[in-house]
DNA sequence: CGTAACTTTGAAATAGCTCAAAAATTGTGG
DNA sequence: CCACAATTTTTGAGCTATTTCAAAGTTACG
């Protein structure tokens, strides 16, 4: 069930057999969540952290005119909120994209994994700051990438992320987001989105079609993206 | 020398005599950085983080063209690159804006902290999902407030964050930078920063002029900024 | 197989940018 | 404490990336 979970965490550090353990007795339950439900609201008292299994799911705030702007896209073996352990309420929403299959992880069960095993801790921790590092990207993305080196950069973040736990057939995978979405996570219209796509899709760059991206050619969307991947701290070290 | 990161622990938690034992012992060593100095280069190997005592830090990054992103400032009482000690090298650049004194917290401490003290630990965990929160605001910012609202929005946040470790005067606080950096954390021109202030000082709301902020209708520059502390988590709960 | 949701395109509007130069402020060496 | 050099702020004028509004295609699916 944690699978994908522990594909993540291992694509990063050592996690003993004890630590398995206890990260599977973690998961107390697991649920579902149909596509556009929203499974979490800024503010609300959390005493669980969510796991998602399966589905796309993101983090988003809204603004009072309606506009909302998604923060952060999660696929199959990410927390949703893992940050909610220390938080214990989200300063946002978080939404099922596509229909999703969770699992539960009670805050008490993750304290007595924050008491009996400091290293596993310290990669839950490592977990939440690499959600910053990729807020940090977007926050780049936002304010100084042009529309169509956002979306090439997103593109490329997803590519490696899914890539990482098997859901990237090589330079293809699924993403079943409407242009309306890609527009909320990248601060543009769904118009211009739409523009922006035909034009890499134009240069032979990629190409997103019926909820799949196909990336043509990988160095030159890297370069108009200025695609480091870096950040997401895939190099295995002693933590 | 930790008294401002103390308040602000404080603030959302308590800390006790053991703890704020643990975290004095934390510190081997301070120092200095003269303004305008990178103090930590995006993935040069950490073996330390950094509290900053005194002055203004940010956290940026470049692009090719050389444009400049800043991702987050940070304040007395505020660990630079607390995160650094899960990720071990940084996916961004962290440099002085002022004049700064540094303390130093070897990562070897802080392990030591993260196996002895199990609830000390949750509460930098905390710290760094704090930063995340900080991030995601920026996010939103970034991708759908106006120039007005994102300058007016920054402005609130520094006052509660300075507020918070006696660094504002009523609804006035010394914010030593040009509006060039201002330019550079909202992702616009220094130009378009220029008009918008006067915007903002025309409508009596806020004006900055030789490097202090000064409030005139708290209130009105809330409401235009649509700021909500909430993802700043003030309210002391416990954790 | 009809209807709602999504994508695509066009045309006009605008927020924010660029370039350029003048005015004001700040810091520094003498 | 002055003078001047550098930096920062301010303003103008024209430009462009992105938005807005609107409508026509297309796709998906109940």
């Amino acid at each position: 069930m944690i699978e994908k979970l522990l594909m993540k965490l291992r694509a990063r550090d050592h996690v003993g057999p004890d630590e398995e353990r206890a990260l599977r007795g973690a998961i107390a339950d697991t649920g579902i969540a149909p596509a556009d439900r929203t499974i979490i609201r800024a503010g609300e008292e959390l005493d669980h952290c969510v796991l998602l299994l399966e589905g796309l799911l993101c983090r988003y705030k809204d603004l009072r005119n309606g506009e909302r702007q998604i923060m952060e896209l999660h696929g199959p073996g990410d927390f949703a909120d893992l940050h909610s352990f220390t938080l214990k309420r989200l300063d946002h929403n978080v939404m099922a994209l596509t229909p999703c299959r969770l699992a539960f992880a009670p805050h008490e069960r993750l304290e007595a994994i924050s008491r009996e095993h400091p290293h596993l801790t310290r990669l839950l921790w490592f977990s939440t700051n690499l959600d910053a590092a990729i807020h940090r990207e977007w926050v780049l993305s936002l304010g100084r990438r042009t529309a169509s080196a956002r979306i090439a950069h997103l593109f490329c973040e997803l590519h490696v992320r899914l890539d990482m736990v098997g859901l990237a057939d090589g330079l293809e995978y699924r993403l079943d987001l409407t242009q309306a979405d890609l527009a909320e996570c990248m601060g543009l219209t769904s118009v211009h989105v739409n523009r922006t796509l035909k034009d890499l899709r134009e240069q032979g760059l990629v190409s997103f079609k019926g909820g799949t991206v196909r990336i043509d050619d990988l160095s030159g969307l890297r370069h108009v993206a200025e695609f480091d991947p870096g950040y997401l701290y895939l190099d295995r070290r002693p933590r």
